[in-house]
This record gives structure tokens, C-alpha cells and sequence, in this order.
DNA sequence: CTATTATTCAAGTTATCGCTTGAATGATCT
DNA sequence: AGATCATTCAAGCGATAACTTGAATAATAG
């Protein structure tokens, strides 16, 4: 028996956490939930020198939360299976359930108490369906471009009082973004309302949408 | 809208999985998933100085992974709800399903390529009805008064040897220990397959069995 | 082979964390 | 109130992590 086996097996769990532990690199997953991502492209969405997004994503690959492939002369992040989602989905679900802070910070977001329910996927599915609603997709364009909720349209949240009025007044809008971590849909929701149109979220984002095995399109 | 919410959103989620990434951290929810205690019960269990001991506590706190109330001079600490330890175990999951090092931990651990696989506490549950196992207990005595399985006989590693002569021949040893963060149970079946005793391990551990709704029995 | 492009490595700086020590708070008991 | 016990706070030290800069490695193109 090693010196103290119990100390190294908590030592790995505690990696797995720390690599979890840096904002910076809870944006990296979050845009490697959308889609396999080149190191250039990830430290372009999150702001971050090419140097140090690849030393957070060797940390990523280290706890193995990410694997990575080579491409030419580029290499390719992606999450290494569903566990590593549902891992970030179970701290987010923690850290909303249990601090006020957070739940202020959304609540600043999505325009006050009012805000309301978000819409389940399976809800908005059915809808779709059935035309009743109009989708938003308030992710930047070349994330929508790379795979979106069929029948959605792509808007920043900047554009969306310019194309509110060529929608469908009897359809209700429902904005989707990347998923829980992300808050372009609450701002797309807390815009819209300003504006004084009723409008709502989904419940969770594309990556999710996609887990859920719902169809996926993407742009030619 | 604050300067960056979208950060202050991150580091609110970050600040949990930090205060999961620290192995005294791991060790004191362990413990805590037993059933609440007091800080001194929880630095001598952990090996931690009193102070040190309440400063690990106050981030996990600030996490709101526990909570705690004050009963006469001593503050008791608990886990805030089941999501803390479907927390802890997801991220248990995530470390051992990637992380070759740990594998080879446990393996080291349990004699090598060999280790049976562990009983589902279902079956386990009924094998118990029809007295086909044995159980041992093999955590400290004081957390095996504070509730044990039904039936379950108490025992350390270093005594396991000289129970296993007054045990039933016919029925299978299984042992349990406080859950998957422990190795009590992994070095008992370790140990009785040195003895060339056949042996099992429960899935999971006393909290894990609670968690089920199964009886738990408490020393009068 | 040399040049180019994408990524990684290495060194240095600043900030933060974990642990220790010693003092301060809070609740109980006499 | 004063004494006592459990816990928390505060300051200081050494180790670790994040970020920057500049150089090194790998794969491809000319």
C-alpha cells in the first residue's frame, strides 16, 4: 500500500474540480458544448490569448473533461463524452439553488420578478410543430451557421427591435443561446419585454437541444 | 447591467467547484455525508487543526454545499441537500471513468486485476432477507453506533481476521464502508482475499444506502 | 530545405490558497 | 459577572495558479 492512497485518490477527484474551478475555462466548455473548436477560434469567442486558452485547455485535457485530435496543423478540442455536460449542468444547478447572488444577477438580466418561466424543450418542440411560436436564435452567426433549432431565425440582441415587427404578432417568441451558462437569452428576453413585447426563453440551450437526440440543422 | 454579468455569473459557478477542489474539502463532505457534526468531531475524523477545520467548512459554506446551525456552544454542520452529494458523485464519476490513475489506485487497492465486481445494494438488500451474506461494517465504531445497515457486524481491517473464523461458511462476505470517496471497504476485501476468503464490496456506502430509503439501524 | 502557420513550452510576475499561530467572539455554567 | 469551552477571525508564510512575453516544436506549403 502506498504511502496514503486515500490522500491520492481525493487529489484526482480535486483535479477534476479545480479544472472547473477558473471562469475562463467554464467559457471554454461552453463553447466546446456547441461543437469541436480549434485552439484559435476558442481563444477568439472568450478573449483570451492563444497562450493561455491552450494552457487552460491542457488543463481541460488533463482532468479530462476535453480530448483533443490533430487536424493538419491545427488541434481540435472537444468535450470527451456527455458526463463532462452533465457535470457543468450539476454545478450550475447547485450554484442557482443555493446563492442569492446568483439568482440576483439573473434576476438584474431578465428584467425583474416578472420574468417569466422559461419554456421546456419538449413544450417548445410541440409548438413548433404546430406554429405558435417563433423562435429566436440569439447566438452569434457563425455558431447558428455551424447547427440551430430548425425554423429558428438568427439575431444579435442588438438587432432584435428591428425584427420584432416582421414577425408574426400571434405567435409567441421563445429565444434560445448556448445554454445555461450563457445569458444572451436573457437579454434577448429582457430586451424584448422593454420593448413590450411578451417573449420567453427555452429551457437550456443547443447543446442541449442536441442531447435530447431533436433534430439539428445546419446551414449549407 | 454590471460590467461584465456574464463573468459574475461564471465566477459564482467557479466559486463551487473551487470549494470542491480542495482534498481536505472532499474528506470533511465525506464525513458530513454520514450525518451531521460539529466542528471538533470533524478535525479529529479529518486530521485537521480546529482552525484550519472551520476555515474549510466556511468556504464550503460560502458554496452552499453545507449549512450550518448553532446548537449550544457548538455549530453543527450538515450537507445543505442531496444535490451536494449527487454533486460529489458526478464528480467522482467524471474522475474515475477518465482518469487512468485512479483506476490504477483503486486496483492497487483491491489485489490487482481480480477485484470482484462490488453488489448493488438491491441485491444486496435481498440477499439480506434470505441470510445468504454476511455484511461487515468497516468504518470506525463510533459512525457504526451512529447507524449502521440492519444486521451489519462492525470491524476494522486490522481485526478482520480473526472475525472471519465465528462467520457462517456458506454466506458471501460483503462489506460496506462510508462510500465511494472511502477505501475502508476496498482494503477489507483486499484483506480477506489475502486470507483466500471470498469477499464483495457493496456499491456505494451508508449514505448511499439512506439515500435509497433502505433501514438504517442506530445504536440504543 | 526554408518559410509559414498553429500550437505548445518556459520563465517571470502578481495574486490567491492552504496552513499555522495567537487573539477575539459567543454561549453556557457556577 | 467571571470562568470555560467551542468556534471564528486575523496576520503571516510558503506554495500554487493565472496571465504575459518570447522562444520552441509540428505540420504543411513553396
Amino acid at each position: 500500500m502506498s504511502i496514503s492512497p486515500k490522500l491520492a485518490l481525493l487529489e484526482e477527484y480535486a483535479l477534476v474540480a479545480r479544472a472547473l474551478s477558473a471562469p475562463a475555462r467554464l467559457m471554454l466548455l461552453e463553447q466546446l458544448a456547441q461543437g469541436e473548436r480549434g485552439v484559435e477560434a476558442l481563444a477568439e469567442k472568450t478573449g483570451l490569448t492563444i497562450a493561455n486558452c491552450s494552457q487552460h485547455l491542457q488543463q481541460l485535457r488533463r482532468a479530462a473533461l476535453v480530448t483533443s485530435r490533430r487536424e493538419g496543423k491545427a488541434v481540435i478540442y472537444r468535450l470527451s463524452d456527455a458526463k463532462t455536460l452533465a457535470l457543468m449542468d450539476l454545478l450550475r444547478i447547485v450554484a442557482e439553488r443555493n446563492l442569492a447572488q446568483v439568482e440576483r444577477i439573473l434576476r438584474g438580466l431578465s428584467g425583474g420578478e416578472d420574468a417569466p418561466e422559461p419554456l421546456s424543450r419538449a413544450d417548445l418542440a410541440a409548438r413548433l410543430a404546430d406554429g405558435s411560436v417563433t423562435v429566436l436564435d440569439v447566438r452569434p452567426a457563425d455558431e447558428y451557421a455551424a447547427g440551430h433549432i430548425p425554423g429558428a431565425l438568427n439575431t444579435t440582441i442588438a438587432e432584435i427591435a428591428q425584427i420584432v415587427p416582421t414577425l408574426d404578432p400571434a405567435a409567441e417568441i421563445v429565444a434560445y443561446c448556448r445554454g445555461p451558462y450563457c445569458i444572451y437569452a436573457h437579454q434577448a428576453v429582457a430586451a424584448l419585454r422593454k420593448l413590450g413585447v411578451d417573449a420567453r426563453r427555452m429551457d437550456g440551450g443547443l447543446p442541449e437541444w442536441r442531447e435530447d437526440g431533436r433534430s439539428v440543422l445546419t446551414e449549407a
